[in-house]
DNA sequence: TATTATACTGAACATCTGTTCTATGTCAAA
DNA sequence: TTTGACATAGAACAGATGTTCAGTATAATA
């Protein structure tokens, strides 16, 4: 037995995890990926457990189909009302509110953990009309520090709104997680053959070229830039 | 070839089904399941088919994970562009529709009627987080055309929001209405002694000098500036 | 103690699923 | 006509995936 909620420990975890891994990838995980998120690579005992969740009526399944697991209304109820930490209170609706994870400085770009893109973690947050967006899931705010993105049209301040996806066409503009320096910089890509070039979009610098194009990984892409002036 | 679109039939056939399959199962469909929806229960053809899908940008796929289909905003707007339209709900409570008002060239002013000011004639509006001005009653937005606000990190497309107010500290940029010229431009003012300088943020322009300050009406200043980029 | 219920472990299986390969048909350009 | 690009068709395969079965462990209960 795990918490007062009926739920085990596990059961807890597999539910939010099935919430996290749709909010990030689109679709629900498999059995056996959510063995490995809980750390049981069995999945009997994952199956057992989403029997459980179904009988609570926090999820649905569809038998025999691959990644057959939908969140019911309850389930998303049951994690707001159960937070790990805390929960931002919900904006009315109309509105998103975007998590604002920290700072992005473009000439010397400091790092942005790439595992954690939940809301957890993010004590500001940028509220938007959810009209403006399509889709409003993957949203994440950066606050430009420096003047480096000068020319860019960007400078100390403005807030930049990402979309969290890992492609991006050819010349947008991307938040890019550079593997082996460990840095986040924002820099328009271009794929190129089998390497990558990011062109600062000052015209006077000049393009960091990667030759290992999994060195290179897409944060995601800048959606929307706000500078809020005096008052 | 199918349509203008670049399409084939059954591409955009493959497309819309991806589109309807998550929003009643909540998981995107398998490729066989995609296949029988279209009327080819062959795999490869509906890989093929995925392939130039996502080349267009229409889809993103996660590789060898079952179901690792998402639709791109590119591919929600091409599906909203065809079928029946849309009907713009209203704006729910803790939004703010800002009317859009017209544009405004920096370089080569136009004129804004400066007597109406009110949310009639506005056909298109703005829609933000109220909670992000202190008063919401006085703004108003217009759309910048042109490039030669480029210094001042505004370009062409980008939208300001400005609040009518008749009077700014110095050096604030505001929309200032030129009563002999019939025009309105965004410049920052300085006032001085009985003369008016409208300095624009590009160092390489020269200031105007607006002798009889009667001349100048302010139409209120720059709150902030919103650029929305791809998608 | 014996019983029952629940959660977990381990293994195996049938099917599903994405991918790849080869071959065919179609249509437009050379 | 030939050529090439492209959509389609069929088959096959390796791995993923949901499910099931037998057995173990632990705790609550009679």
């Amino acid at each position: 037995m795990g918490t007062d909620s009926g739920l085990t420990e596990r059961q807890e975890k597999i539910l939010r995890y099935i919430y996290e891994f749709g909010r990030e990838w689109g679709f629900p995980p498999s059995i056996r990926e959510i063995g490995a998120a809980v750390g049981t690579p069995h999945p009997s005992v994952i199956s057992h457990n989403l029997k459980r969740l179904e009988e609570a009526g926090l999820i649905e399944r569809e038998p025999r189909r691959s990644r057959g697991i939908r969140l019911t209304e309850a389930g998303r109820a049951f994690l707001s009302a159960t937070p790990t930490e805390m929960i931002p209170p919900e904006p009315p609706e109309g509105l998103v509110s975007i998590p604002l994870l920290g700072e992005i400085v473009a000439g010397e770009p400091i790092p942005v953990p790439s595992s954690d893109f939940s809301l957890m973690g993010a004590d500001e947050t940028v509220e938007l009309a959810r009209s403006i967006f399509r889709d409003t899931s993957d949203l994440y705010a950066l606050r430009v520090r420096g003047n480096s993105m000068i020319d860019a049209l960007i400078h100390d301040g403005d807030i930049v709104i990402m979309r969290h996806t890992r492609r991006v066409e050819n010349g947008e503009m991307a938040a890019v997680w550079l593997r082996d320096r460990e840095e986040t910089t924002l820099k328009r890509v271009y794929w190129e053959g089998r390497r990558v070039r990011l062109q600062p979009a000052n015209p006077s610098m000049k393009p960091i070229y990667i030759d290992d194009p999994t060195q290179v990984e897409i944060q995601g892409k800048v959606v929307m830039v706000i500078r809020r002036l005096h008052g």
